[in-house]
DNA sequence: ATACATGCAAAGAATTTGCAGCTTG
DNA sequence: CAAGCTGCAAATTCTTTGCATGTAT
């Protein structure tokens, strides 16, 4: 994956694998339940490593911690606002609309776009029936 | 504004219209030329309730600090890397593919769709050129 | 008057980094 | 052995907050 193979890396990969969406900290957590000298550095500095090399999508919440995603797939990201449920959402009419903003928006502003990320917020099916 | 009407409330009104999205340091850098005495608390503790108000969008770009708009319309923000410069986009196209992505997510998802940020990153044109 | 704002400084939260020592190839 | 890692703790960066004092209505 990296230039070096580690035990921390290969639970810090296990962990993206088990958990769903999870933040730095929630790795962290996992992790030292069965090895618990595992440093919190040790893990950031992995997943900016993983982030970068495009091993894993980094999702950023602007009002909350990173998460990250072994998924690296273009695809978007739906936060329940009441439970803090992470959805995904990905088909081939996404694709096709977010291919649409990229030129729209490269005609519009003359940016080539390079990256994008995107963040919806809403209420869950399931938080709006028990409202 | 908001509840009472304050000389400083008027200064970042003003800088926001001066400044081209500017972050809420460069607001209180360009505040204190003029009023040295503005603290950088009351520019954030302002540009908060302006934001919560409606009165102003925050841009909030994962890595880098939030920037504020007064251009309150739902349009797009496209940053570019190399220069910094953040170019707004706004069409009816652009509005339409958001509306059909919300649509869609909400058919994926199950989510209600409520807030959306966006984050395009790219090279501007004339940064294309220099290099 | 009194509710709300300000300035200041301290606190917070998330993330990064320097460094000495341990590991992997 | 050398290049990379790790754990730890301290440092950074952005933003929020508590509090005593000032000010608009």
């Amino acid at each position: 994956m990296n230039k070096r193979y580690s035990a921390q890396k290969m639970m810090i990969e296990e962990a993206l694998m088990r958990l769903d969406h999870p933040t730095a900290s929630e790795i962290h957590d996992y992790i030292k339940k069965s090895y618990p000298n595992i440093s919190l550095g040790t893990v950031y500095r992995n997943l900016g490593l993983m982030a970068e090399s495009g091993d894993v999508l980094r999702i950023t919440f602007g009002d909350a911690p990173d998460r990250f995603d072994i998924n690296t797939h273009d695809h978007f990201h739906v936060m329940c606002k009441k439970c803090g449920q992470v959805f995904d959402a990905e088909s081939d009419r996404l694709k096709e609309l977010l291919a649409q903003i990229d030129q729209s928006l490269e005609e519009t502003t003359g940016v080539h776009i390079e990256n994008r990320s995107m963040y919806y917020q809403g209420i869950c099916s399931s938080c709006r029936e028990q409202s």
